[in-house]
RNA sequence: GGUGAGGUUCCCGAGUGGCCAAAGGGAUCAGACUGUAAAUCUGACGCGUAAGCUUCGGUGGUUCGAAUCCACCCCUCACCA
């Protein structure tokens, strides 16, 4: 590779901010170096905001750095006060241990742990936090740190400057305990290099301090962009909740359609933070949309890529699959083995207990089957004859009409009955 | 411990005795238009097919009637000590 890697990382637009570009340039091209990103358990998966400093790891060990995983098990007691409006509730202890778990399995699938000197590992700061004694951490740690300069950090600022908001003692000392990670992976892994998103900025340069006073090492801190939406609304988020990248919370299938509906505005920008191809392949695929009329293949492009990425060719054919047979408008070719396997690749599925049933209006079947939150969303689209199932329309007047609708004659193949209420949102129930 | 400000439906935020299921904005959903896009327009947006039912931190109370008044409690925040 001719350019060098922050070069790539620059012309991705994943970088927000680094301490001193030309040393770290430097320091990077010396040799394989070990950098380190933390990932805090405040659920039991990892979401897609996760993904660019997952996905930045793997840039770097693509380039034979040595990436670690932190799991923060110990951070994740504490919580991050950076940028958060206001403080949070505390997570027990076992249940933050079990997070922990998860996520050591989910980042472990994206950076390779079997080559050579550069291979991956996971570490978990509670190892090196849970012993520390109070008064060392105190003596040896706090007195490293100037209060007059945390709380001048543009990251609590708000939680100090605002009216009706404050800030814990709890929540004020994350930024030490990050910084005491930095300490200790410098010196037991000779870590070098800290990533993070752009709100760790605050907690990165404290942890480079602290290794430079403690260790008298010069280390290196690097942040990644928020990843924004041109059309301001938060990344990450749809109406069925956040895009988690654990399959069984987020199906392949959902993940794919999720990144095929990103805007155009948009998706150039996010084939280069999420996709490993390269700047200027991504730079002809927008050439050539521009060039060619109508619908985009980038969008295409992106959410193949991703679901590989996170899913692997497996999940992406089954997405594809799923995706086919829904939107081609032809359901009719699929045959009985195709619509078992609809279920199986992830399609919201249910069986139906027609006699159990009966009575009960399509909004509470339907908004029951998890189609929609509540029967008034199904009642609005009925009276817009908006439901179709299995390629019939239905309005109002079939609402009471539960055993006309999933009549047995009109199953396909004797049991399956495929809703979709709107454009988007698609249901198979099989009957029972 | 003292003083002050607050806790409203997913979020922000009006509402200070009946006209309040509760303004407005955002988010979200559906329809039209489209490219499973954006923008725009329309409708929905506590629960319920409906009749109706349950809400405004909690518990009691005043009243024909309370999100609104009173008492106590819980919680958040700010300032002071």
């Amino acid at each position: 590779m001719s350019e060098t890697l922050l070069q790539d990382l620059k012309a991705r637009g994943l970088v927000a901010q680094m301490t001193s570009e030309e040393e770290l340039e430097k320091h990077l091209s010396e040799g394989s170096v070990t950098l380190y990103c933390g990932f805090d358990p405040t659920a039991d998966s990892l979401h897609i905001g996760s993904l660019v400093p997952l996905l930045t790891l793997k840039r770097f060990q693509e380039y034979g750095h040595k990436p670690l995983a932190l799991v923060g098990g110990a951070t994740g007691l504490i919580g991050d006060p950076s940028f958060k409006a206001q403080e949070r509730k505390l997570n027990d202890d076992s249940t933050v241990a079990g997070w922990v778990e998860k996520l050591k399995k989910q980042v472990s699938a994206f950076i390779s742990f079997d080559c050579g000197d550069n291979s991956a590992e996971v570490v978990n700061n509670l190892d090196w936090t849970q012993n520390v004694n109070i008064l060392t951490f105190l003596r040896d740690i706090g007195k490293h740190f100037s209060v007059n300069q945390m709380i001048a950090k543009e990251s609590v600022k708000q939680r100090i400057d605002r009216e009706g908001a404050g800030i814990s003692y709890t929540e004020f000392t994350y930024m030490i305990l990050q910084s005491y990670d930095f300490q200790q992976l410098n010196a037991s892994h000779g870590c070098t290099l800290q990533i993070g998103g752009s709100d760790q900025w605050g907690n990165i340069t404290g942890g480079t301090e602290l290794t430079r006073r403690m260790n008298g090492n010069q280390v290196f801190g690097l942040t990644l962009p928020l990843i924004t939406k041109s059309d301001g609304t938060k990344f990450g988020k749809t109406e069925s909740g956040t895009i988690w990248l654990d399959a069984a919370k987020t199906s392949p299938y959902a993940f794919y359609q999720f990144w095929l509906q990103t805007a155009d505005a948009d998706v150039y920008r996010f084939l280069k933070y999420f996709t490993f191809l390269s700047v200027s392949e991504i730079e002809q695929i927008e050439k050539d949309d521009a060039e060619r009329q109508g619908r985009p293949e980038a969008q295409r492009v992106l959410a193949e890529e991703t679901t590989r990425l996170i899913h692997g060719e497996e999940g992406l054919a089954a997405a594809k699959r799923i995706t086919e047979a829904l939107f081609s408008g032809d359901t009719s070719s699929l045959s009985e083995q195709d619509y078992a396997q609809l279920a199986q690749d992830g399609l919201p599925s249910s069986v139906l207990d027609l006699d159990a049933v009966a009575d009960s209006p399509l909004t509470t079947i339907l908004s029951e089957a998890g189609m929609a939150p509540g029967g008034k969303q199904v009642k609005d689209a009925l009276q817009r004859n908006a439901v179709i199932v299995n390629g019939n329309a239905h309005g109002m007047d079939d609402n009471m009409n539960a055993t006309g609708v999933f009549a047995a004659e009109n199953a396909l193949f004797g049991k399956y009955f495929l809703v979709k209420l709107g454009k988007k949102k698609h249901h198979l129930f099989t009957n029972a």
